[in-house]
DNA sequence: ACGGAGATCTTCT
DNA sequence: GAAGATCTCCGTT
């Protein structure tokens, strides 16, 4: 077998939007309770700074969000609504905020125990959002800040099988708000595997 | 199938 | 005081 090949940093230390449409097809992993939890990415949307109106790059740099400003390849893990977390990969050089959503994932290894932490939900349900993915892999605010490059960390994205443009789709991002225009059509931000079932939610959408 | 409300922490106005 | 990169449950259609 061949020795996996972990995403180096110089895949994240580019434009969000661009690390967005090459993280379809990567595999987020995550070793936990003696097991390989990994799941195939099949969604994901791209965050950048202070011209990103739906962006915490946008924000004063809080306990919260100072993620973003380090270094590319680093996780920002954060709760949203008291209750969930949500992973991103920290994007483009040290001091501009940007970052990727990890939106759903695709269940690899480690299915009993994602069905155990989903709770006897349909296996639709075990990682087709960003809140669910997190619980199903046992992804929480302790992995914040953790470098994905290593895996020595305990949680590492790696390349995977090339997902081709032809089967890409792109749009809006999911959950804004009134006060977010999105220029999607000019600048995608949401990006998915077309058709694939652990896509978390329908959406204007533009395919080849 | 669809819509509304609640849970509950961080940040902003 | 209110909104938010969400999910689940419960109501009605």
């Amino acid at each position: 077998m061949i020795a996996p090949i972990v995403l180096p940093r110089a895949f994240y230390n580019r434009r969000a939007t661009l690390v967005a449409r090459d993280l379809l097809g990567a595999i987020l992993v995550h070793p936990f309770a003696g097991q390989r939890l990994s799941g195939r990415i099949v969604e994901t949307e791209a965050y950048t700074g202070h011209d990103d109106l739906a962006s915490h790059g946008r924000q004063k740099r809080t306990p919260r969000n100072f993620p973003m400003w380090g270094d590319p390849g680093h996780a920002y893990v954060y709760l949203i609504y008291g209750r969930y977390w949500l992973l991103n990969v920290v994007c483009e050089p040290a001091g501009h905020p940007a970052a990727v959503l990890i939106r759903a994932v695709e269940p690899l290894d480690g299915e009993d125990v994602m069905a155990a932490n989903r709770a006897g939900r349909p296996r639709r349900e075990w990682t087709s959002g960003p809140g669910r993915l997190a619980l199903a892999l046992d992804i929480t605010g302790e992995h914040n800040s953790l470098d994905l490059t290593r895996t020595e960390s305990g949680l590492w994205i790696e390349a995977g099988e090339p997902v081709p443009d032809g089967v890409v789709c792109t749009g809006p991002r999911i959950g804004m708000g009134p006060r977010v225009l999105e220029p999607w059509f000019s600048m995608p931000w949401r990006w998915w595997v077309g058709g694939n079932p652990y896509v978390s939610r329908k959406g204007l959408a533009t395919c080849k």
